[in-house]
DNA sequence: CAAATATCAGATCCACTGAAATGT
DNA sequence: CACATTTCAGTGGATCTGATATTT
């Protein structure tokens, strides 16, 4: 089973893109199912909560930039989050005219929660597997996050829903 | 390697749980990496036709429930879908008032054009990973697919995006 | 009449922009 | 002055609804 080791084979990964690619697709109501009240967690929102919580005070340019998104767009995504409390607004030390925004506590708190409620019910369909299948999607993980790890990088967009 | 098989463990399903959310939320950016023009296959077009692709000739009624959404919603939907000739509409023999929904050929192409440019950006970064990656993600796929199989019955929403 | 669609008339959100204005 | 951020003034798309017609 450890066995020939085929070398990476054109036909097999087209067959495994498309499979997982439908898996994850029909995955995606499990991840997303909440219905999101207006002013809630939005996308974009948890996208820039994410970049913050990844890499730690960004300026809001630089924000902007990781986000792909014009400034003036961001710049008003920061006082809405800053409204709800979710971020906090310090001055640069290194220049007065910058702010560094990062995460708050209770941003951090309200992603987290989110993240964990997502993770929650995929939990209640992975306990639902067989203990094999559970083993091979266990075995799977650092296949999966080599995939994703490189994805991060990945021209333009950064995650924004689940 | 195949050994000793501990069954399954709370603390390891939350583990792989916590793991595969992050892992699909990293990727979903190379999902649905489109700019996707006014007037395109959006979400909700995409879902409906995947709904009737899955699920054969449909009536608007039909269709508005397996999505979810009213129906004088799914009647526009229908019109617009019929507009861009991706679907036919053909009176329903069995019920003169009733009209059955079908893919058309385009529609059908459109779909799967849409499936496939996703599924060769998933497979260009798969074939960055390693032999055994790839094998273990091929072992996976059943465990996936089994996952993804319980969803396909998740209460409301269908698969939208990617 | 009843059941299946269609149309009307909005409404809500989210997301994003370019062009000034402010502040340091 | 230049640079970071804000504010102004919109735009546009996507999605959805309830109430009222039509049509068979």
């Amino acid at each position: 089973m450890t066995a020939p080791a085929p070398g990476p084979d054109p036909a097999e990964t087209a067959e495994i893109a498309g499979r997982l690619r439908l898996a994850i697709q029909h995955l995606l109501p499990v991840l997303r199912a909440r219905r999101s009240a207006p002013g809630d967690l939005t996308p974009s929102r948890q996208a820039a909560l994410a970049a913050l919580a990844a890499h730690g005070p960004l300026r809001i340019s630089e924000l902007a930039a990781r986000m792909g998104i014009a400034l003036s767009t961001t710049s008003r995504m920061v006082d809405l989050l800053d409204s709800t409390g979710w971020i906090e607004r310090h001055p640069d030390p290194q220049d007065q005219r910058a702010s560094l925004v990062t995460l708050s506590r209770t941003g951090r708190a309200v992603l987290e929660a989110r993240r964990r409620e997502t993770a929650a019910r995929l939990a209640e369909q992975i306990t639902l597997l067989t203990a094999e299948e559970q083993r091979a999607l266990y075995a799977a993980l650092p296949a999966l996050e080599a995939l994703s790890d490189r994805a991060t990088t990945y021209p333009g967009e950064l995650p924004r829903g689940i």
